[in-house]
DNA sequence: AGGACATGTCACCGTATGGTGACATGCCGA
DNA sequence: TCGGCATGTCACCATACGGTGACATGTCCT
């Protein structure tokens, strides 16, 4: 299994990922400036290492993408996915806020079929 | 650590839980309907300890309250979360999808500078 | 009371994941 | 050519996570 979206919401998954896609948003890095930002402390300091596997992870979920540069590599953040995402999950349920709501409402009153639910 | 934003995106990360809240997002149900519902091979058949495992997380990311009523628990699930993370990460990489087109776009181009970068 | 049923909890297991250090590759410049 | 730097890869480790079976609690019905 695990489709795009799948691979998609694993990535964004951790604080780490987000805060990459986040700096890579502002203007396309390289690997080694993403290890700078990281292993400053800023962020408990990972190594390199582990900032390219998260970054390989964005990269396999369609989120960054590079380009070579001799010997840099240059990433870009690539929104679309994440934008497929919101549109084909998250805005389904944010849509549906007023009869979650409706629900919450029902829980609050203590109704004992919380549905019409015929 | 941990935030409340992290533990959405981290409940959010399993196809499971998503299905999960897909379910109650139609109509709340106990916990013995959704075990029947995973439990019948539908997604692969997820025992009864795996499913509540899954609804406490997304029960402690604030995404699923519910209600005693007898020996039966109601499930309800809450967007706000969803709509918060949603409002504060996602649209705004949405929102940069124009500037990250133009990024990508310097990617194809292959250009040394992809940004004005001063 | 007593049994059946729905739920909750516990210890446990295999694997995925985040993270590391050491090493390999490859490009640039002297 | 040769050294240095940025990157990529590998083996490895600790922990988190998904999942399970066995057991405990509590509630309904007879």
């Amino acid at each position: 299994m695990s489709s795009e979206a799948d691979l998609v919401w694993k990535a964004l998954a951790d604080p780490t990922r987000r805060a990459i896609l986040d700096l890579l948003a502002k203007a396309p890095l390289t690997t080694g400036d993403l290890c700078e930002h990281f292993g400053l402390a800023r962020h408990g300091g990972i190594g390199r290492t582990g900032v390219m596997k998260h970054v390989d992870v964005l990269h396999r979920a369609g989120l960054v993408l590079f380009r070579r540069e001799g010997r840099q590599r240059w990433n870009y953040v690539n929104a679309v996915p994440i934008q497929r995402v919101c549109d084909r999950w998250v805005s389904g349920h944010v849509r549906d806020l007023a009869r979650s709501a409706n629900h919450l409402k029902d829980l609050a009153e203590g109704k004992r079929r919380p549905l019409g639910s015929g």
